[in-house]
DNA sequence: TAAATACTTAGACAAATGTCTAATTAATAA
DNA sequence: TTATTAATTAGACATTTGTCTAAGTATTTA
């Protein structure tokens, strides 16, 4: 939980989750949307890899990275002892509108 | 959105939020519950309310501390982004359970 | 094999953070 | 009014954090 949070406190690294929420990237393509050195990036990677927040596999000579939302439903569930667990959706998912009359 | 983080890096700062969650407290008897002298009390609620986590109101001598969930509700919306927004119940809330029963 | 590419590790350094003691402000009690 | 109590402000200091440059490790290409 520690390390979750200290993850999350700085906006470099929210954004790269925020990234990798469109799909998994290499290292350099996630240092290329930051102005900032590939130590630096390399270095805010780690912390979230400790964080649990993503995963890295490494293919060839790039590092592939993963978002990993799994560590964030334990934040999601500390947050509900505040907010209240009545945000919670706990029914099951309502069946899609009918898909027999548009496709986009 | 910054500041909320990092008024939540903070185990002790989290535990002041989970300590008002049932009540409203003043400045000492939240120091009370900690090993730690009253002005690092002090600073740690200053950054709470910085947030926005807790409001606090001069009572006499006293200044009484109350925990504010609303910039949760921000962080929950910021959350859902990565969780998937299925968790988020977006119907309207369920009618009591017959309240001609019981009272308490 | 040698050079280039992708990335990480090591280490330095300024800035931010958490804690403390001492001093200050405000309100109550003697 | 003077002393006491509750809390904050000010300032010092060690630790942590974010960033950089330089160097190192794999992997691919010439």
């Amino acid at each position: 939980m520690n390390a979750l949070f200290k993850a999350l406190n700085d906006p470099t690294r929210r954004q790269m989750l925020e990234l990798l929420r469109k799909g998994d990237l290499t290292a350099g393509e996630i240092a290329d949307q930051f102005e900032m050195t590939k130590p630096s990036i390399s270095h805010h990677l780690d912390l979230l890899r400790q964080a649990g927040l993503v995963d890295s596999t490494k293919n060839g000579q790039f590092v592939t990275y993963t978002l990993n939302t799994t560590v964030l439903d334990e934040l999601l569930a500390w947050l509900m002892n505040f907010t209240g667990s009545s945000l919670l959706n706990t029914s099951p998912p309502a069946p899609e509108p009918d898909s027999s009359k548009k496709s986009s």
